[in-house]
DNA sequence: AAGGACGAATTTGTATACACTTGCCTTGAA
DNA sequence: TTCAAGGCAAGTGTATACAAATTCGTCCTT
């Protein structure tokens, strides 16, 4: 019980339906669930250490806000462990039929997507894979990092893919790293991974100072 | 009082006066610091979420055990962090006459301990001096995430600096590492960085390879 | 009318109580 | 003597109760 609330306050804060600064009760909680507050503190907890709600003695828990400042910090350490992640997942992917076609199957519907322009179903099948890189790096420590990372900035991006093009230049990104894993060139991927993240930071980054303007 | 105990069982934890598989007893620590069990429990959720304790239902918690296999997989991560570290703090560092100065002292007094042998000095001073630069690297998630991964390693090395040499050697390369700091070298520093921490993983490695034979 | 001070209500922090699960120990039978 | 079954002790999971702190509203003063 007390794992499916964690995870369902979790996924609501990371999809913002419960947005950045607001307030925890443990009393509304811990009456929405029908439990009392002793397990919803625990939640909290859990969810503090992961940096996800702020807490202060006395006055409760909040929803962690996440400024422009984090978002580039974030993409910093981004960039270097997703082109670690493709590394060490190359000789994985690219010595496994079954995952290697996963991969392409992914970016042939990642293409249809961009061409219908379904920004909603485009980017879901970009998530999934660059999960499925994490998932197959080998190294839990690194997808559980980067699972992490991923959370942080999903409570921020609402949308960078709108900027125009931006799909389009994505499945180009993603067929190059796609064709270093089949070359098994880990090298070469973890290249093109780090060159994709650092343009999807930029446009990120473009994309807010329009906004702010 | 809920982070003197959350911070005091860490330590603990961390510095290995708590073993790993210890079993972590709600009660028995609730008697130990005078609260009732609420408080530690939700100490003992944040130390699980930190990865450090492993709970079952009905079973209660038990100090995380750390593999060779997560020792790698943590090395690897940490030679790429590290190096990232070191290059976005390079520019600080280098400007800063203070800091300069500070990171020189540090190394000076890693010669000294080196030369008379005291390997518990030595390491003081060796962390010493990657925590400057986790702390000078401007990323504050960077300097978490450095730290998070040292506190995992720490509960593992008891000392891998009694292999011969290998405080003349880890001097030699912290040298290196300075001398690019003082150049202004980002990429030189991240490279010095990428290469003492490889190596620095390779002779832990044979070392447990060593004790297992 | 504005600002501050006092007090009530709400909310958090912690202790305690009780239900339920687990694991151990005892006892009895093969 | 060994193994199994049942019960008991110990410990966790959760609810509830109470103490302490904060917040908000009201009232008084300037």
């Amino acid at each position: 019980m007390i794992d499916r609330i964690y995870s369902e306050l979790r996924q609501q804060i990371v999809n913002r339906s419960i947005p950045p600064g607001a307030k925890l009760s443990e009393t509304q909680l811990s009456k929405k669930w029908g439990v009392s507050r002793t397990p919803i503190r625990e939640v909290l907890r859990r969810l503090e250490s992961e940096g996800l709600v702020n807490s202060s003695p006395h006055r409760g828990f909040i929803v962690n806000s996440i400024s422009i400042e984090d978002v580039d910090h974030i993409y910093t350490i981004k960039i270097s462990l997703e082109g670690l992640a493709g590394r060490l997942a190359t000789p994985i992917i690219s010595k496994d039929p079954q995952k290697m076609k996963a991969i392409q199957n992914l970016i042939r519907e990642m293409e249809t997507h961009s061409k219908r322009m379904d920004v909603k179903a485009y980017s879901k099948k970009n998530l999934q894979f660059h999960i499925s890189i994490w998932n197959w790096c080998g190294n839990p420590w690194l997808t559980k990092i980067l699972n992490h990372l991923s959370s942080q900035l999903n409570r921020f991006i609402v949308s960078a893919l709108h900027v125009p093009n931006r799909m389009e230049r994505s499945v180009k990104e993603h067929r190059k790293i796609v064709e270093a894993f089949r070359m098994g060139d880990a090298r070469a991927v973890e290249k093109a991974l780090g060159a994709h993240f650092k343009r999807a930071s930029e446009d990120l980054k473009n994309e807010l100072i329009k906004k702010s303007e």
